[in-house]
DNA sequence: TCAAAAGTGTTGAGTTTACACCCATGC
DNA sequence: GCATGGGTGTAAACTCAACACTTTTGA
């Protein structure tokens, strides 16, 4: 600060990483097993290195933290106004949300000897930085994510009844949703297609499996469009 | 990169500023007089300070190098996939889109005595590192804006002829617009509110002016719409 | 009186909402 | 046979899209 020419400001990652199970959202936690923070859980992340990408630095994170790749990974925002938000020095920090099928991996406690559990949204602590500030504003982007671009393909399994969808949607957005109207404008948008199979287990009439249709996922994706869900 | 524990990385900001004049879009770059890039147009920016905020380092920059002080400043993206991206060291750009009233303000050539200049959308040069790309970006971002918030306020004067709106609309869009639609959309949301003045100079029918109702305007930023335009 | 831009309504099509009963299965 | 969740249709309300002529002014 007092030198000339040189920044001393350092640049981090961190991931707010979404999955879907048992009818919650959760959110990927680490634990500290170093430093002032030891013992604390955290979001993964960490500083970039001077030859890394920064969506790169992610990805490596999530793995060394918590043996996981992501098949979806958006930038949310970078959090560098408050100049204190890590006490030791100024860390900026570019964020990413993430969305994963937890089925499809098991987390482990990485090469960095880290533990590594998922949190349901209302579980959360306290957590240091302004960590729980980063995962607040990934909530409301996958909210406002709901309207304007599909959601699902990449937090489902492969094959799923409607319900799972619905549920889904019920519980990113924390509203009821009408069944029959909300089946027929999924179905309207051409976004699945039926399997011919069907649910075995729990209670009450199996359910036809659908899957995502790709390529209509994919164009719907990036052209968007407007669904408001009443 | 071969030293332990030091990160090499460095922080900039900036900054995409929008104006609509005469019917068109504008973005402000201003004209390096030093280093390797000397005389070439740039997007305003530069290094942030080690104990500044990312945000209040783009008001800087933007006072310092064109005299202009911003009414809307949202981040847009932050740049540092691409490790050469500026191929002295490794930088990355949290970049921000601006709008402004071209109206209220005069450019000046800064305490850094750089030139600033608009330049219409379509007459933008090659412009050195990314800056091209970061233009697209907000472009795209402010067409997307379109669709779920009101913009105009901060680019329009004060007291406009609906016609100013719907030209507005028209040229971030790209695309005509039916003037009747359009003006019982608008007005249906109770964004404008009328004064008891006309516009004056001109051809054809002289047109009352509107300004916005400032509180349903924020209300509406805050809370979001949906609004496709056909 | 002509050119230029402002102002203004209606209708048909399409979309959205609200709403409730029967079906298939496991226990 | 009952509890559980799955599957389905319709009518009324509303919103959206398409469309063209009249008004006011200055030159």
């Amino acid at each position: 600060m007092t030198q000339r020419n040189i920044q001393n400001i350092k640049v981090a990652v961190d991931a707010v990483v979404f999955a879907y199970k048992e009818k919650t959202l959760s959110v990927l936690l680490v634990k500290q097993k170093f430093g002032v923070n030891k013992d604390q859980w955290v979001l993964p992340g960490g500083l970039v290195k001077d030859d890394e990408p920064l969506k790169e630095a992610v990805e490596r994170e999530l793995f060394e933290e918590a043996g996981i790749k992501v098949n979806y990974l958006e930038q949310l925002f970078t959090f560098g106004d408050d100049i204190n938000r890590d006490p030791r020095n100024r860390v900026i920090s570019v964020s990413y949300f993430a969305l994963v099928n937890p089925t499809k991996m098991k987390l482990k406690s990485g090469t960095d000897a880290k533990d590594a559990e998922w949190f349901p949204l209302d579980e959360i602590p306290q957590l240091p930085f302004d960590h729980n500030k980063i995962i607040h504003t990934s909530i409301k982007r996958i909210q406002s994510k709901l309207a304007y671009q599909p959601i699902g393909f990449e937090l489902l399994n492969k094959e799923f009844p409607f319900s799972d969808l619905e549920n889904l949607y019920q519980t990113i957005l924390n509203k009821e949703i009408d069944r029959r109207n909300f089946r027929k404008k999924i179905l309207s948008f051409g976004l699945l297609n039926e399997t011919d199979k069907m649910s075995q287990k729990g209670a009450g009439r199996p359910a036809k499996l659908f899957k995502f249709n790709q390529s209509k996922y994919n164009k719907l994706v990036k052209e968007g469009f407007l669904f408001e869900i009443k």
